[in-house]
DNA sequence: TAAAAATACTCCATAGGTATTTTAT
DNA sequence: ATAAAATACCTATGGAGTATTTTTA
């Protein structure tokens, strides 16, 4: 008369998302009437109609949007809470920092450094994961902290900000704007942007991108979709589009025709450390301890640096 | 080869609770071979030993300890998928407050009031629960939002503080210390104090009510146990020991051979509005809006009284 | 030796498959 | 007319039960 199974919620979803249950099963990989005898069960257990359907149309029902909703974090939770058992039972368990790649840097390496002074504490170990996948990584556990840029969700995430710089305009050297000495957003209205593949248009995501998440009436141009850094500057270099990244992106990829000029109201490049909310393990405990007092120590040595 | 179904996430709890596959599988309600059988299952599926056992001895391991933090959350997270579900599909859907009984008052008529302007929002009922049960009630799914009183875990809620006051000493009227104008908590060491039911010694509860959470040093004598307010200021009347009760106490319980002495050196009794963590629901944000507008209000009223 | 977990087996509920029908556009 | 959900029916995996054996403190 009461809960549903792990499988059920998986279907339940996969109908949500798809809103379409022949093609929900084949993304399951199960046949058709099973799954409705599924959903059919499963309303039937709850006493609450999930969907209102017809042969032609399949919509969510409030009471079905609210089992959506907590359903993901349900299924996250399992998946971290596997993942996480199975390292923990590993001959090395480690502390599994997640980075996009490029990130980091001095930074990480400093924390890393300071939370390895602990030798009672598992090792830390780097993992790389997609561009925008970190948060989702510690999540379902295949991390414990992750480094995170830009713009993200925290759903589920404890976080706290590491380091903060201004974003400068990435353009061709070639560029009409590129021996100024700065800059408005404004300036390059109309410019292409170079796209993230994963970021769909007016996301959060793409407006910090193109350096219009302070700037909502200012419409973007799309330009090529990359994929990775390197890429995006030999984009900008050929003149295809510009970006609006962190100052320390100049000094990580080597001189490529592309030159960084400030841009005086474009949203600043953060740096944010998260981990799984209201986790309990002491070696996710150090590295934010550790991440705190790298950051402090920087804070200091920019203050005596200015005084 | 991976996931966990919620049957076995509640199999593992049961004998991660009881360490005693017998009396875990009596708690289920079935018999003892198929739980062996389903834990048994699990390990091998996840390729990890969750319990070290003998016919003797049940341990849990220290991925056995990773999963057991893991599986409660989720858990729980199924319960309220299910619990918040129904009620999305009620007739009548409403935004349910836990309170405890006797919490509240003019404040929590003052938020529900700010909270009903909106007619577009479901309407708030109280629901009134055990007496430190608001915060799972919340995480469980059996209430939107709640106003949780003393210590509390805040683990899955978002939390904000509403409310603050003094403790005062209340003594019977026929008590030596009763005419003082003030007192310090050790003026009243080795007094006995009763004791909630659900508190065992030495939690961050008991600690509370015996007002030794900021005197760690000071030993309490247990006097009888009580099970609501009425009869701890009965016990109080007689003598039979001391209870440190926020100030508005003395409004709400009408005199009862009760005096009430400041103490200098208690921490405060705050009240909190809890709430699930990362909700997206409208009618909780609007509940907690209001909350925060009338505890504002409140404070420039202080203000204007005060000056 | 006794208490508790593991093994051996039996049974049946149900997850999932195939074939077909119904329904709404 | 057709795409898609529902229904009907079948199969087999595995969850749960009973009886028994093994283990160790």
């Amino acid at each position: 008369m009461d809960d549903l199974e792990v499988r059920e919620l998986r279907y339940f979803l996969a109908v949500a998302d798809e809103l379409n249950f022949t093609r929900a099963a084949q993304r399951l990989g199960i046949a058709q009437p099973p799954l409705s005898k599924a959903i059919r069960a499963i309303e039937h257990r709850l006493g609450v109609q999930l969907f209102t359907r017809s042969t032609r149309k399949v919509e969510l029902t409030e009471a079905g949007r609210v089992l959506a909703e907590h359903a993901r974090p349900v299924l996250l939770g399992v998946a971290a809470a596997v993942a996480r058992t199975r390292r923990a039972a590993a001959a090395d368990p480690a502390l599994l920092v997640a980075i996009k790649p490029g990130t980091g840097g001095d930074l990480l390496r400093d924390i890393i450094c300071r939370y390895s002074l602990d030798p009672g504490l598992p090792p830390a170990e780097v993992v790389i994961g997609g561009w925008a996948e970190q948060a989702q990584m510690v999540r379902d556990g295949r991390a414990d902290v992750a480094l995170i840029g830009g713009p993200f969700c925290a759903v589920g995430l404890d976080i706290e900000p590491l380091h903060s710089e201004p974003r400068m305009a990435a353009l061709s050297a070639r560029h009409r704007l590129a021996n100024r000495t700065g800059l408005l957003r404004s300036d390059l209205d109309g410019e292409a942007i170079p796209l993230w593949p994963d970021a769909e248009p007016d996301s959060d995501l793409a407006r910090y991108w193109s350096g219009t998440d302070r700037h909502p009436d200012i419409k973007t141009k799309p330009g090529p979709v990359i994929t990775d850094m390197t890429q995006l500057l030999e984009v900008v270099a050929f003149g295809q589009g510009v970006a609006f990244l962190p100052a320390s992106v100049r000094d990580a990829y080597p001189d490529r025709g592309v030159v960084f000029v400030p841009v005086a109201d474009l949203s600043p490049a953060t740096l944010y450390l998260g981990w799984a909310q209201s986790s309990s393990s002491r070696a996710v405990a150090a590295f934010v301890r550790a991440a705190q007092d790298v950051t402090a120590d920087e804070d200091v040595l920019v203050e005596a640096v200015r005084s």
